[in-house]
DNA sequence: AGCACGCCGACT
DNA sequence: GTCGGCGTGCTC
């Protein structure tokens, strides 16, 4: 028999099925890892395909292992990451290792074995074997080369696997409880340990196997249960044990449904019965009950012996969600989120690929569950960009969602308070069946939001930050022992410093960017790719001493917020804060425990976050995002005000919202302070149109980046005329334009917009383009395209 | 990608 | 002579 074979070799001229014999011995299915020799190397792959013969001409090699006792990748998953690969310009063995959870990437050794009896003598050999990787010596690295050439050593490749399970002692009965009971009573009493053990093995005898930790636990020591061993008492088994991230919670009932959420219910429930593959959008306020629906969703589908699976944004798949869905369907349910240990994560993935939890809520690559027996998919906060991966392989959640939707002949309920437009359309159209929530579920009224102008407000502090309202709501919160959560959407202190002499702006030496001042660290950084330096006292340019760090950074506002409530205990939650593990969850849980009076956060405190004592939601400034170059500025603007006015009054205190912007009458903003969604859909869907944009116009990014900048835009260039030959009005050609970053950790960018209607060979044509870019790869050009990008900048 | 082969210039 | 630079081609 012959496999194909994926090889974990991400590069165009390996992307292609490789055949390999399989040995006798082996047993290989479809999704079956597996280690191939490659050239001269051994690499990992995973098998699409088994068959009876091959057409390849030359000598077939044989696989050379079977990695895991079950094939890590389903049937489904394999059709799908090749329909994939062709959708989203991928290599198809990159979208098979975002399917598959960390551990289970291959590490590669090099190592270096003696290969006669004198290099066996050498002190090189003596130790360790010699890893060439971490070959660094000049004398060594010779030495080395010389004994290869002599044929006096020789390399050996390694694959290694980094999935390990864990693995506990379990002890079982060997002999009967009547048979304990009777050497327990010949046992001299002086062995009061060994007694213990046997009183309990003869007492709790139907509890059997037990677990070193249970036994320990009950005082019984592993010097005890290693003589019980050797008595033949008891026999000692290694047993593979679950690392759970969670722990069990209580359970919860289903909650009674107004009328609206029954009737959403019902219209999901027919086609989760009726095996139909429709997707919903599910448009529902804050606190309309979306997460009952989706939880009696999820029931209906167990009750049918199906699995459900269910998306969160990273940001909202907080221990608060998570609990939630714990508590209604306990141990069925499994989660895959960043935080999780690598071998938890493992250890739920597998839960989950042997049919043990039918329930998943995770973040977006949680979409590649594999689950083979859906019965329900659920998106929440659907809008969310996160959904769309901003790096290779560049998918959307939302797009694999609807594939595995017509695979498994399941209904897909987006759930959103603010729907993209693009999802938004899609249901006007009728493409998706919209189900309503207007009401909310406890009745609150929604908090009363105001607009505060800054061009023509009072400012509290010395930094211009914070106006004298949002100064006196905020005072007036702590007074009452209320909490007040700030938004600010830019970290640092300042995001720019300036020279007033000769007028410098002190930027990253591989991007095209300002360094951000970062007060705490006395850094200057560069928030794209990572880059720091000390902060300057005098201009570097000029050597002048009047230098002025501008723009405002949360750390700068934190320090405001000291000056001007110097009572009031803050935190501060923004990517630097929350770098270490569990810092997001403690300072989280501070707030929670109304330990702090102010949470000031990056948009990662905009979301999911549900705090009764909260009765005032401030945004330092709404207009940091609107005016970026991207056609869904305003979307994202809109939707980050609502989302952030969500989190004021969520009990029965009524809440507040204060916006500090300078544009309080652009719409984006206006509505969001009326909370108007459909009113906002109508009136960007107009601007989207005049502006030939989606939901209108599909969008593909075609960008080329050289270290060179002529290289990159004579590329550019001659992909424009290709496409300009090829395609016809009314698709839309724009560029090719240098990236608003135009300079990005040292590479130079240009792009190409292609907006289109209808163009069926497009994916062949771009297909076809980036063949032949990796033709002028060798002048270090890369081209890349992203099929509906979130941003183009 | 990463490894080998092959071809040229600069050293023990 | 040989070591090492990188251009080119291949991996079932």
């Amino acid at each position: 028999m012959i496999a194909e074979v994926i090889v974990d070799v991400a590069a165009h001229q390996t992307d292609r099925v490789f055949e390999y014999h399989i040995p006798d011995d082996l047993e290989v299915e479809i999704g079956s890892r597996v280690v191939v020799p490659f050239g001269r190397r051994k690499v990992q792959g995973f098998v699409v395909a088994v068959k009876k013969s091959s057409d390849f001409t030359g000598q077939l090699k044989d696989l050379l292992l079977v990695v895991d006792e079950m094939p890590p990748l389903t049937p489904e998953l394999v059709a799908l990451s090749s329909d994939l690969a062709r959708q989203i310009f991928a290599y198809r063995i990159s979208i098979l290792k975002t399917m598959l959870p960390g551990v289970m990437r291959a590490n590669y050794r090099k190592i270096l074995l003696p290969n006669s009896p004198r290099a066996e003598q050498m002190p090189l050999f003596a130790g360790d074997p010699v890893d060439l990787a971490n070959l660094e010596e000049p004398r060594l690295i010779k030495l080395v080369k010389q004994l290869l050439n002599k044929g006096e050593a020789r390399i050996e490749y390694l694959v290694e696997n980094k999935a390990k399970k864990k693995l506990v002692s379990v002890y079982y009965p060997l002999l009967s409880a009547a048979d304990y009971q009777e050497i327990f009573l010949e046992t001299r009493k002086t062995a009061s340990q060994q007694r213990k053990l046997l009183a309990d093995l003869a007492g709790d005898f139907a509890a059997y196997p037990k677990s070193r930790e249970e036994l320990t636990s009950l005082g019984i020591s592993s010097a005890t249960l290693k003589t019980a061993v050797s008595k033949k008492w008891l026999q000692e088994k290694d047993q593979e044990k679950y690392r759970r991230p969670t722990k069990p919670v209580a359970p919860s009932r289903p909650l009674d449904l107004n009328d609206e959420q029954a009737a959403a219910l019902s219209r999901v429930s027919q086609d989760i019965k009726g095996r139909v593959s429709q997707t919903f959008l599910l448009e529902g306020v804050t606190g309309s009950g979306k997460t009952e629906v989706y939880l009696q969703a999820i029931s209906q589908a167990l009750a049918l012996g199906r699995a459900a699976l269910m998306l969160v944004p990273e940001i909202s798949l907080t221990p608060q969600m998570v609990k939630q869905v714990q508590a209604r369907f306990g141990q069925q349910v499994a989660v895959l989120h960043s935080a999780l240990s690598e071998g938890e994560r493992y250890d739920e993935w597998r839960r989950i690929r042997r049919g043990q939890a039918q329930v998943v809520v995770g973040a977006r690559s949680a979409v590649f569950a594999p689950l083979d027996n859906l019965g329900l998919i659920i998106i929440d906060e659907e809008h969310e960009g996160s959904y769309k991966q901003d790096n290779n392989p560049r998918y959307h959640a939302r797009d694999v969602a609807i594939w595995r939707s017509r695979y498994h002949h399941c209904p897909l309920i987006l759930g959103s308070a603010t729907p993209s437009l693009a999802s938004r359309a899609r249901a006007q159209k009728g493409v998706y069946q919209l189900l309503r929530l207007k009401k909310r579920a406890k009745s609150q009224p929604l908090p009363r939001v105001d607009l505060l102008d800054l061009k023509h407000v009072q400012f509290a502090g010395s930094q211009f930050d914070i106006s004298c309202p949002l100064a006196e709501a905020i005072q007036k919160r702590l007074e009452k022992k209320e909490q007040v959560i700030l938004l600010l959407n830019r970290r640092g202190f300042a995001n720019f410093m300036l020279c007033r002499n000769c007028g410098f702006v002190l930027k990253c030496p591989n991007c095209d960017l300002s360094l951000t001042m970062h007060k705490d660290t006395c850094t200057m950084q560069c928030h794209y790719c990572g880059y720091q330096e000390a902060v300057p006292e005098i201009c570097p340019n000029c050597r002048d001493r009047q230098i002025r760090f501008l723009g405002t950074g949360t750390q700068k506002v934190q320090e405001e917020l000291a000056e001007l409530f110097p009572q009031a205990k803050i935190l501060r939650m923004d990517v630097d804060t929350t770098r270490r593990k569990g810092s997001y969850d403690k300072i989280l849980t501070s707030f929670g425990q109304e330990e702090a009076d102010i949470l000031l956060g990056t948009q990662m405190i905009a979301k999911g976050l549900d705090f009764p004592n909260v009765t005032l939601v401030g945004v330092i400034n709404a207009d940091t995002g609107l005016w970026l170059p991207d056609y869904n500025a305003s979307e994202r603007t809109f939707e980050l005000l609502t989302q952030v006015a969500g989190r004021a009054g969520r009990a029965d205190k009524e809440g507040q919202v204060m916006i500090q912007t300078y544009n309080p009458d652009h719409y984006a903003i206006h509505l969001a302070q009326k909370q108007d969604y459909e009113l906002f859909y109508a009136k960007e869907m107009q601007v989207r149109h005049a502006g030939d944009y989606p939901p209108y116009f599909y969008t593909v990014l075609v960008s080329v980046s050289a270290k060179n900048e002529q290289n990159a835009a004579r590329e550019a260039f001659k992909i424009k005329r290709q496409l300009q030959r090829e395609l016809r009005a009314p698709t839309i050609i724009l560029g090719p334009a240098p990236a608003t970053i135009s300079r990005l950790k040292s590479q130079y960018y240009y792009q190409i917009l292609v907006k289109y209607k209808r163009e069926k060979h497009l994916n062949e044509l771009l297909h076809q383009i980036q063949d032949q870019a990796q033709e002028v790869k060798k002048y270090g050009l890369t081209v890349e395209i992203d099929s509906e990008p979130e941003r183009i900048m």
